[in-house]
DNA sequence: CACGAAACTAAACACTGTTCAATTAAAAAA
DNA sequence: TTTTTTAATTGAACAGTGTTTAGTTTCGTG
């Protein structure tokens, strides 16, 4: 029994997907095996040969294995964002439901996306290593959300000042996001971080009406 | 022009260190090349090389590969326990000084050994896999140092519910500098994170005496 | 002094990521 | 249509990994 849908090739040029449907399909590939395997454990080389290809499509595709592992990580960011509309879509405006459903919905989605979210920091690349803006908006995207919906609790357009305290309750709880999921030291006997986080937000928020 | 300090040795047995001094000369030449390297081009072979042995003997001495990252992550935590130590030395109790010191302290070691701070949580083991009691207080040492801190400000013995609040605190602190020296998107435009972390910290405390 | 156990190494294995010449097919030009 | 050019794809090579194991040397012990 041998795997059909990965049928030895001979080398040279082919057409059976288009420059988009290869860049898809060795994302997708790729976000699953991250799933799968975790960033420690995770190999181009295996991706590649999943998606019926070999190492080098990936680095004519993506120019470097760091661009590669940013537009997987890229799809995560994606899915992470829809995950969170998903969860605030039908909530009602009014005291802190909303801000109650972002959070448990950020930590839900790292918590069955364990591998995949943790990807996204574990990848780390050079500051200076350009960034293709596909990958910079994903990344943006999330933080907007949270931008609208603390501008929208606070009731004011987001301000600077604001932009920077957003940025800090991020933190916040990615910090106890982070904890749990690698394992770590702080929180091994901590049962709910949501709740934990939650409360330090909703803390901190309450602290900036004065 | 050749490495003195390495001279090709036979096989067999050696007698030119304890097991101790082994071990130790071991985890120093590991925290050497990870604060060079960092986490993702560590290699346990060129540690190995460079302490004069090969890399049979790490396995021989730590048994694995994730006993050494753990015991070469140790040594970090031990210095990063000294240095909080020395920074709160000296600093008069009362008002939010010893806090305020605590968390800079927290940042600065952070900053200072980015590479090895990074690796401590870069480093992921299964849940099951057995961590040596060793192991397990460095950890525990430096959570206990803040567990004094906060119960003192709080000018009580801490219970459970302080303690909980303590690595709730902790993991708040850490986001911010994680998000910061892992480069991720959300405080790249960020220039003082370790006084927003102060501030939230300081937030969060006040609205506990409610 | 002999001998068993402990420490240490070299070598093998199966993998990586990265680069590049060779190959094939598509696209463009004639 | 035929030829030529250009683009995509691969296999193979290289220098590294971590991990295991057989073999070598030396230390302690009887």
């Amino acid at each position: 029994m041998f795997n059909l849908s990965v049928i030895p090739r001979h080398m040279g040029r082919r057409s059976d997907h288009t420059p988009q449907e290869l860049r898809q399909l060795l994302v997708r590939e790729g976000h699953a095996l991250m799933a799968e395997r975790g960033f420690a454990r995770f190999s181009a080389r295996e991706a590649a040969r999943r998606a019926g290809y070999s190492v080098g499509t990936i680095y004519n595709v993506f120019g470097s294995l760091d661009a590669y592992l940013l537009a997987v990580n890229s799809r995560t960011f994606r899915l992470w964002s829809a995950w969170l509309e998903a969860a605030l879509d039908g909530v009602p405006p009014g005291g802190t439901a909303r801000l109650e459903a972002l959070v448990r919905a950020y930590f839900s989605f790292a918590a069955e996306n364990a591998n995949c979210w943790l990807a996204i920091y574990d990848h780390r690349i050079d500051r200076e290593t350009p960034i293709a803006k596909e990958d910079v908006a994903a990344r943006e995207a999330l933080t907007a959300i949270v931008d609208r919906e603390v501008s929208a609790w606070m009731g004011k357009p987001a301000d600077a000042e604001t932009r920077r305290l957003v940025r800090s309750l991020i933190s916040m709880v990615h910090g106890h996001c982070a904890m749990w999921l690698s394992g770590s030291f702080a929180l091994l006997q901590e049962s709910d971080p949501a709740s934990q986080a939650l409360a330090r937000v909703l803390e901190v928020l309450a602290a900036q009406s004065d």
